[in-house]
DNA sequence: AATATTTCCGACTAAAATACTTGGAATTCA
DNA sequence: TGAATTCCAAGTATTTTAGTCGGAAATATT
């Protein structure tokens, strides 16, 4: 039940663009450095982003990557989903088209999967790269305030 | 973001000794065939239950197994954690001890992923197997309902 | 006592997923 | 032209998953 490096390095990228938004393009060498990533494999996860249309890209020298729309638009989910596929415990409550499962009506284990997956989806879905700047602010003012005590 | 078939086979398992609750010793071969599970596989995973004190088992012919506790007192959270180990979207929040990044305070990513299991911890831990046998019981209804319109 | 049934135990394994690495082509700025 | 960068396609080592296999130990029934 975690999130692969996929879904978790993809964040971290994403939040860096975020903090760095509206200040031209971002190459891919910094961000890889700044939250220790592998160049070659983010390489790979911005990929995926930009396929996704949720960041794009400038190439050649000078060129980097920048968000496609602004922090507020973006949310945790569109960015785990693009990266890791459908988010929930078990297929039949993913791709309920592709399941096996014979009893999809009648499963009360199902009925349990269903709902940890409506309580994730919550989460994700209603938290922004916007919303996140705005935690950053919030530790940054603690962490001022607790020096200066 | 799946479990694994650990926890999904798990909870079957699980949900069908609560459906055959107080009726003596459920063979594994039973539950294997009914829940359409590797009676071989099922075996290890019930014996992680019984390690859990979930279980407890009578050996020899007429043996099988039983809840060590009514329905109301086993939680879905106590089975899938004990067959899944923590639950969790990344490691920082499932086992802060054994974390090796560096920023756990200051970090905004990290922020997410504890929103993320919060949600999910609350659903496993309030949800009991007598609460999916109370959820069964309305699914037979619905059905019977259905069949006499 | 013998037999059938069942749990218990430990080792093994094939396949898939994960988390990368490698090497180079294409593009653009200076 | 050359340096910096994105873009692209393969290859790979490691780990995890999802089992299998074989047999020992315990118990009820006959």
């Amino acid at each position: 039940m975690k999130f692969s490096t996929k879904g978790r390095y993809g964040l971290k990228a994403m939040f860096d663009l975020a903090v760095n938004y509206g200040e031209g393009p971002i190459t891919l060498k910094n961000i890889a450095h700044r939250q220790d990533i592998s160049e070659h494999y983010l390489e790979q996860l911005i990929a995926t982003l930009r396929r996704a249309k949720l960041v794009k890209s400038v190439r050649g020298a000078q060129g980097g990557y920048m968000l496609n729309h602004p922090p507020e638009e973006i949310t945790v989910g569109d960015i785990i989903r693009s990266l890791e596929g459908p988010v929930g415990p078990a297929d039949c409550v993913m791709d309920p088209e592709a399941d096996e499962c014979s009893n999809q009506e009648s499963c009360v284990t199902r009925l349990v999967w269903a709902r940890i997956q409506e309580s994730v989806n919550d989460v994700i879905d209603t938290t922004t790269l916007a919303d996140m700047l705005e935690d950053q602010e919030r530790i940054n003012n603690k962490k001022n305030y607790m020096f200066y005590i």
